[in-house]
DNA sequence: AACAAAACTGAATAATTATTCAGAAAATAA
DNA sequence: TTATTTTCTGAATAATTATTCAGTTTTGTT
């Protein structure tokens, strides 16, 4: 990707980040990166369309990690942790992404449900990995569908606890007390 | 309250659940209730101060909700259920009202923040709760605050899990679901 | 150096926005 | 009825918005 599209990219990820999509013009976008309007849409056709790559980054990042995290184990406990953990390490580390997607979710706007399908796309896998655990005996009998949604609110957990703390928060802290709470309960004694 | 600035408030409500605040206009809220733009200002300084009763109307839900459930029982373990189960009821109830709670309370604005405000406060309330039984000796040792958010953060689980479901969801299935996994999880052996 | 392609500019456009306000209508009180 | 207060109207305002495009500058190639 050529230089300044980045820039223009980074930027308006943390813009929409910071200020929410609507409320972030392509004056402000423009203006710092210090570019003039017409540069954006050179590299750009459109607001919305720097939105849907964005999505779609923050997507692949969650999409990936669960499928590399998640072929290494060969037990299904294990895999519900290996995604729990990366979720509160994707968190950390790619906090504006993650924030644009649990904002933009809502709603019934075209840009809202392309975040949705997307979302629902990731809580698929883990609904699925989820619903095999049950049907190998691993993992406690429940409504997948349900445990998926619970594991994906994990997300929504960790990025309030992030933005309540303020400071650098302790990732494996975090995690163990999620493993205290869902993996613990999900697992058959 | 009048039967018209009910009116608009309600309309202002459903339209910023499904839109979003931003791309809510008054022109639309006016027409969707089919007064003049004018009748909104008399009624409502501004579109701010619509969304500020709305926020103050849905932390009020959850609050009163909390005080009163948490009050009827006596040892800690049973108020967290409590907690648990009114949020999925008042998810099912006032979706609306949750939607924008959610959907606002991340950013930097003015507007985000009174939500975050709000918000906090709720999850201290939680956090309050959980600390007294840890200390008790009610509740397994753990991080209060981490604990609380993984509590406030079914809400957004149990709201995905709606909008995911489409038709409506089962109250006590979702319950028992979330009692099998966080709240077991928090129980001492 | 000469040419072509890529990158960039910024003023202009057209549409939309929240808010105001002088006055009309409706409701209430005298 | 008359007077007064409450409720409502909608055109006007002023600011902001995303997007376009004819033209300029920069970069790369022969």
């Amino acid at each position: 990707m050529n230089k300044t599209k980045r820039k223009i990219f980074e930027t308006s990820m943390k813009l929409f980040a910071e200020k929410g999509y609507e409320s972030t013009s392509i004056e402000e976008i423009t203006a710092t990166v210090g570019v003039a309007k017409g540069t954006l849409y050179y590299h750009f056709s459109s607001k919305e369309e720097i939105f849907n790559f964005l999505v779609e980054e923050g997507i692949k990042l969650l999409q990936n990690s669960i499928d590399i995290k998640t072929a290494k184990r060969n037990n299904y406990i294990d895999k519900i942790k290996a995604i729990v953990l990366i979720q509160i390490k994707i968190v950390a580390k790619y906090e504006d992404i993650i924030t644009i997607l649990l904002s933009q979710f809502w709603g019934n706007e075209e840009r809202n449900k392309k975040c949705q399908n997307h979302v629902y796309e990731y809580i698929n896998k883990i609904e699925k990995i989820v619903q095999e655990g049950i049907e190998k005996n691993e993992i406690k009998n429940g409504d997948a569908r349900a445990i998926a949604s619970e594991i994906y609110g994990l997300i929504c957990s960790t990025l309030i606890y992030k933005k309540r703390e303020g400071t650098d928060m302790d990732i494996m802290k975090l995690y163990h007390e999620y493993e205290n709470t869902v993996i613990n309960g999900l697992r058959i004694k």
